[in-house]
DNA sequence: CGTGGAGTTGAATACGATCAACACCGGTGG
DNA sequence: CCACCGGTGTTGATCGTATTCAACTCCACG
């Protein structure tokens, strides 16, 4: 068992529940969303748009967190539904319990690394969304997420990288013929 | 002085600049950067990828923090420049400082805060990027920061929001036109 | 067997990028 | 005072990439 969720088991709130495959932890419009630790299985975070599209904003496999951080943050209802695509275990936490006073300095630095980190994707994540063509993209995501292509299906991979399902498509045919 | 100031001030290790109007603060492949407080004027930061072409990742106007966090914290030389828009006064300081053990558990929050808090904003910006039309990113853009179009040029704002300048010129008229 | 979700492929379309020409303004220097 | 210049922004024509629409295959699962 990790470090990080020693503390979140230690913590009074802290929830810890089952989910099946297809099940929502969380839905757009929700109130008071908390972020969702994933001990085991794999979870995804999306928008619905004005058009009824929908965008993946993240997949959480083991030992992520997921969760809406704007509506958190920001006291709104969520924008983002949260589901499970295997059958999993998470627990779901508040996010003040990971930078008590109780914590060591150490486990605080931690866990502000935690976030620190997740900016650092992100702002990955937007300088591809901005500079970088689709198949790019593709091949960028494949390197850096190796066992998720096995484990989600293909058009939710589109739809994580901003691009139709039919574009991927095409995309993967070409790499296999070029190389 | 706001409170980040004065904890930013305290440290040992925070140094205080003045730089003029388009002055490099950070290239790409600095090693050992910092984050860079701006406590007057306006800075921006920005990729050029592989083609030449600029990509502006934020503008961090009075009060706001910027620098390359992935870069800092998978230790990897930096990808971004930071650009002063106008003459600025900084404050360059180390990552660390805003989670010291020295600080009170209140701002530890708070500091913490200011992480998700940006999360948050990146959260926006990848779901605008992904699937809102480049007008409706504008419209969002101006209502978000609505002091930043009178203090950078138009071509910046559309690199920003990841659109040919041109493409900026004509949502604008058209804007203009219909209402 | 059927049925529905997933993936592929192709044709037509649309949105934004690129290329190019021009207007405008502020500063600089003759 | 004016001529020149670079940076900025606008507009229109053309091009390219990705979307949309549609038909079809392939499986997994009832």
């Amino acid at each position: 068992m990790s470090n990080l969720e020693d503390i979140l088991l230690t913590s009074p709130k802290a929830t810890y529940k089952s989910y099946q495959k297809g099940d929502l932890i969380q839905r757009a419009g929700d109130l008071n969303t908390v972020p969702i630790y994933v001990k085991q299985g794999l979870l995804r975070s999306y928008l619905i748009d004005s058009k009824g599209k929908e965008h993946i904003y993240m997949f959480a496999p083991e030992g992520w967190i997921i969760g809406d951080i704007e509506a958190m943050e920001y006291h709104q209802p969520a924008a983002l539904y949260v589901e499970c695509l295997e059958a999993s275990e998470v627990i779901l936490f508040e996010k003040d319990c990971l930078f008590k006073a109780s914590l060591s300095k150490d486990q605080i630095l931690e866990n502000k690394q935690l976030l620190l980190r997740r900016i650092g994707r992100l702002q990955r994540r937007v300088l591809m969304l901005m500079g970088t063509p689709a198949i790019d993209r593709y091949q960028y995501f494949i390197k850096t997420y190796p066992e998720l292509p096995n484990r989600v299906p293909q058009h939710m991979i589109a739809s994580f990288l901003g691009i139709a399902p039919q574009t991927l498509s095409t995309i993967r045919s070409q790499i296999a013929r070029n190389g």
